[in-house]
RNA sequence: GUGAGUGUAGCUCAAUUGGUUAGAGCACUGGACUGUGGCUCCAGGGGUUGAGGGUUCAAGUCCCUUCACUCACCCCA
């Protein structure tokens, strides 16, 4: 193939696709338990929208976007969405919509776009989930996310994920504990990695996880945040741990947990995958951004909320493949171009009838017609030769018993619909 | 952006120190059974050995370039 696919965009082929359903109908199931609102915003947005909210200096921004001029006049900046939230934040304030109800839980689905070296559980084109609850500034709403997401997985059948939470403070209270913190690395600046050095510069809070050896030494003994937090965020964060206590597994308190995009303040939080997606290993991630929605123009109003990638969660899923049970198949064999035509119209007929029925557009052997309905799994096998035409009777095999009937083609269409009504029951 | 690894049939892999016409299993198609599936047996189709160049009497194999993929760093869901 001259033609193909372009780096880090993947195809879901069938097979692997109903892996994604799964997620996705489970994830629709679990959303409308908490009385969650899908909302579907465009993948295109201006590009100020992303710089404003995740921050000018973070690397998605500086780097990783797809940005480029519209064709009009002006040549207008426009990126592929990176995120969900910030045009999920967007749409908010622009459809008013806390003019009628501050509160609003909301979620969304689709795909993400950023430029980076592909790996495992990374591609350029990536698919996030995500939910976002505006007007709620208590901490219950922050542990209902939690635990929404852990119903999730036990409904798709997840195990060994690790919860780790951890509080970075709000206006108030970071500037303080960055300061401290600062002041401590510019300490041991010539022991940190060079990579360390530069995050020292741009966000000095990402030192905490950096993953050398030498570096977590030295952080061992950094300020802790959580003795930096002002008396709200402290009472904040305990209750939310507090909430979560019932949790199975319970959360981790990681101090070192940091975020990579400017908005979020106070909670946050990172679901980590036991094995199976290799480094990138965080399934969902999230935390609270309360003065995002007044940034970039809406109301004063808090805002929560996380994102999971649903192709890390498919990696997780993919071992047992267990597929949806699809409705039996029914295929029709026919031998003969009359009997093609008559086998062509009764499909359609079957089909408008809610039958899943398939049939071959070419003239085969009965032999090659029976080993293509047994490999498609066909329950019922309806057989028409130049016999069943002249006849007026067609022939019907159930293929787990091997036994086979003869009806009248007056009956045939009311039979095979009582025959699939039947077998509904039994596996239903 | 940085580093490492891997490229042979749709898939998983062979091919001796460089040596004839690049093989096997699975999958696919057909037949054994002129109208009946799973098992078995037989046959068949399918390859620019990622691409380009070089060395050599001779390259899947050695060298160079390039492309693609994979993993890790960075970053992040």
């Amino acid at each position: 193939m001259k033609l193909t696919r372009i780096k880090g965009f993947s195809d879901v082929l069938p097979g692997e696709v109903e892996t994604w359903q799964r997620i996705e109908d489970a994830a629709e199931r679990v959303f409308a338990g908490y009385n969650f609102k899908e909302i579907r915003i465009p993948v295109l947005e201006k590009a100020e929208l992303f710089s404003r909210s995740l921050g000018e200096s973070t690397d998605v921004i500086e780097k990783e976007m797809y940005t480029f001029a519209d064709r009009d006049a002006k040549a207008t900046l426009l990126s592929l969405r990176p995120e969900g939230t910030a045009g999920v934040v967007r749409a908010y304030g622009e459809g008013q919509l806390h003019q009628a109800e501050p509160v609003r839980k909301l979620y969304y689905l689709g795909p993400m776009f950023r430029r980076e070296r592909p790996q495992k559980g990374r591609l350029r084109q990536f698919h996030q989930i995500g939910a976002e609850v505006f007007g709620r500034t208590d901490p219950f709403i922050d542990a209902e996310l939690l635990l929404l997401l852990r119903d999730l997985w036990e409904e798709l059948g997840v195990a060994g994920t690790v919860l780790e939470v951890n509080s970075i403070g709000c206006a108030q209270c970071r500037p303080g504990y960055r300061a401290a913190l600062v002041a401590f690395l510019e300490g041991h600046r010539e022991e940190l990695c060079a990579d360390c050095d530069r995050r020292l510069e741009r966000n000095p809070l990402r030192v905490l996880d950096c993953k050398r050896e030498s570096c977590a030494g030295i952080v061992t003994a950094a300020p802790s945040i959580r003795s930096h937090l002002c008396a709200e965020c402290r009472d904040h964060f305990d209750t939310v741990l507090g909430l979560l206590k019932e949790l199975r597994p319970e959360p981790v308190v990681n101090e070192r947990l940091a975020r990579g995009l400017d908005y979020y303040c106070r909670t946050t939080f990172e679901w980590k995958a036991g094995e199976g997606l290799g480094s990138q290993n965080t399934v969902a991630a999230g935390g609270r951004y309360d003065g995002l929605v007044q940034s970039l123009g809406g109301p004063p109003v808090a805002g929560v909320g996380f994102a999971l990638g649903v192709e890390r969660l498919a990696l997780l899923l993919s071992t047992d493949e267990a597929g949806g049970p699809a409705a039996p198949l029914l295929y029709l064999a026919w031998m003969g171009e009359e009997a093609q035509r008559w086998t062509f119209a009764l499909a359609h007929r079957l089909r408008r009838r809610g039958l899943r029925v398939d049939l071959e557009g070419e003239s085969r052997s009965l032999k090659s017609q029976m080993r293509r309905a047994d490999k498609l799994g066909a329950g019922a096998v309806l057989i028409v030769g130049p016999d069943e035409m002249t006849n007026g009777k067609a022939l019907i095999r159930d293929m787990a018993t091997r036994e086979q009937t003869e009806v009248d083609f007056a009956d045939v269409d009311n039979t095979l619909v009582s025959l699939r009504e039947r077998a509904d029951q039994v596996s239903g």
